[in-house]
DNA sequence: TACAATACCGAGTGAAATGCTCGGAATTGC
DNA sequence: GCAATTCCGAGCATTTCACTCGGTATTGTA
């Protein structure tokens, strides 16, 4: 996450290599290449090899949701086995009558739009005007 | 979860006892009363021993949520380990300024939102009606 | 053309959480 | 007194998480 709006931060200005990220950020180089790995599969980051090399987002900020991010790295979004996202099969004989089917049901959908309605830069712009909501 | 919709739907017809919930749940008891000692140590649940004994809600089932339920057993809604429900304490260094944070507080929220506000009750009734509402 | 910087790849590891089992002790109704 | 039940603490297999390691491929630059 904070790998992606690293990224944002710097979008525009050609590639960022992960070692500028991880030390900016404060993360283990070899992990985040662990994880840009997903997301480039994912398509929300591209690669660039060799000396001056790096990363940029294959989108604009705006494009990019928590969401997305979220989906490449851990998977689709599940509360629960039998409330993954998009799955139409039915793996629990007990679904039809079952009461809290519908809590993972509605926890999911709820947890899922959240994250989908936050942009990276939104994000940016949140750390930018350094807001401090904390309770 | 579904240990609690059980004892709900039994209320206020005296104890239940665990072998009774697991059958009908088919659920291991010797599980169960592992879980149950967590709702009874928070108060969601009584006890009654010997013969004829068994489990009853502490509450009525509108009074209790399945935020309740979640807290009891698997402590407080925490998307992150710095953003635990309740928790003035700040345990990360980047806090001040860092992007993510807003997006797991948000995220906590709106789960602990979304979760207390189905009671036990609602629930029950969600199965009694047997309403299909799957995609 | 050599070298250094970088992305890519696959496997491995330690700690913690999760779902569950087991054996036994205390209580209580019949 | 016996059977049903709650209570208690420990243990166990599997999975996930955050992270490391060693190595290969690519590419800009001196």
């Amino acid at each position: 996450m904070r790998l992606m709006v690293d990224l944002a931060r710097h979008y525009g200005e050609g590639a960022v290599s992960l070692h500028a990220v991880a030390t900016r950020e404060q993360l283990p180089e070899a992990y985040l290449e662990q994880l840009v790995a997903n997301l480039r599969r994912a398509g929300l980051v591209q690669g660039k090899r060799g000396a001056g090399g790096g990363y940029t987002l294959a989108r604009d900020p705006e494009s990019i949701s928590a969401g997305d991010i979220v989906r490449a790295l851990e998977g689709p979004i599940e509360p629960q086995i039998c409330t993954a996202e998009g799955e139409a099969v039915v793996n629990c004989a007990l679904q039809p009558g079952c009461a809290t089917h519908h809590v993972w049901m509605t926890l999911q959908s709820t947890i899922a739009k959240a994250l989908d309605g936050m942009s990276l830069k939104d994000l940016t712009l949140k750390t930018a005007s350094q807001e401090s909501a904390h309770a």
